[in-house]
DNA sequence: TGTACATCAGTGAACGCGCGTTCACTGATGTAC
DNA sequence: TGTACATCAGTGAACGCGCGTTCACTGATGTAC
């Protein structure tokens, strides 16, 4: 779509700085992150990304922006095609993981709203779609297996779990060394969470708990 | 035990100035930290941050210490007194919870281990300790209640999922504005999430599942 | 009890550095006629 | 097809700032005799 660029005028700036600003954020981390650094590895004048991003905000905020839309595809496409709900809760859990991995950088950024400006319409939007992948697809698991099943909490604690999963897998490394045995991969931890999961969703027949009904 | 301690001496500045290192981060984020804040609000020389620390590394990892300490004695106090095992762990969630919510400057340090000491000696072992209390609890659940219960997936299960849950919190919040039904509290989530969890722990009877055995 | 000395705790001036932002500029592109 | 002009995209020099670190220092405390 837009030729090559080469020369005074880029013709593709913005696309390249945000992917230098990925770069960037996966091998320094948040520290160590600004808009010279990210000017540098594009190759480009240290004014270059203020003129399109306005700041630092900005900039991973559009990051943040991508690591969403990815997540919403990467889960679409991890539950496409199977048909038994359940089985693509599991799919999409595996995707969540599998994404947050990939993209450890664009993870980083997501959820840090004190980095990022958490107003932004379009994050709101993504995010929005992003989610309703795995809640979609927890109403579908309702439906056809228990129809009691608080569709809303039961997918928040979906996402929950394997975000938290994502954050503290350091920790259970560090568990998985003391232990000795065979320290599990990620997979297995997803696997096992989403199977004990899952039980729940399947056990759950207390809509509205018998003690304490409100606050 | 230390002396008030006026005057050139100051007694008391390594503990003063892990106060104000959490008193900066809450104020102004992990960004916007800096040692000479520290010791601008510890009313002290720029230079003894550092004298004291080293460098910011050091003096985050003593925040996250600090933070391990209060987790693990709010866990233990959170489930003292009860004698059934699972209402034992939910109330552990719900400490979790509260203590991440009270006390969210020294949980942003916690668990980022690109800004502190991760092979901090210390720091494992005050973990490890808090970990120790999750699980001893959910060994308990099982004893009673399911002995095929894998303990060690499930205590990890609870903890990723409250960690999820306050790492999400801001989210959850914006999606409870746009259902503009009653916007849940952050205790209403975790009561609604324990009990899904519980029913999970309850019924998990594939220790091995069948499809699948490896990888 | 007194004196000398070593060690500890904290100071404050100085340094060099990388940062974000500004601003006048220039090269390239698009549009009107 | 050509010309004039406006707009857009990116530059690079300059600025002021806050930072971490160093270092010679000084005030207070502890110890040996």
């Amino acid at each position: 779509m837009t030729p090559p660029a080469t020369g005074y005028h880029h013709g593709d700036l913005p696309n390249v700085l945000r992917a230098a600003a990925v770069d960037v954020i996966s091998s320094e981390g948040l520290n160590g992150f600004s808009l010279r650094e990210v000017a540098r590895r594009a190759g480009v004048s240290h004014a270059a990304p203020g003129y399109h991003f306005g700041d630092v905000r900005g900039l991973l905020t559009a990051v943040a922006i991508e690591g969403f839309e990815t997540l919403h595809d990467e889960l679409v496409r991890a539950g496409s095609g199977i048909d038994d709900p359940i089985e693509r809760l599991v799919a999409i859990g595996r995707g969540y993981v599998r994404v947050a991995t990939e993209h450890r950088a664009h993870l980083e950024v997501m959820f840090r709203e004190d980095v990022i400006a958490a107003d932004d319409l379009r994050l709101a939007e993504v995010g929005l779609a992003a989610y309703g992948v795995l809640e979609a697809t927890v109403a579908a698991v309702a439906e056809r297996y228990n129809p009691t099943l608080r569709i809303q909490d039961a997918a928040r604690l979906c996402w929950s779990a394997m975000q938290g999963l994502v954050e503290l897998q350091g920790k259970f490394a560090v568990l998985d060394g003391l232990a000795a045995e065979a320290s599990s991969s990620l997979d297995d931890h997803v696997e096992r969470f989403t199977t004990l999961i899952v039980n729940g969703l399947l056990h759950d027949t207390s809509p509205t708990r018998s003690p304490r009904r409100r606050r």
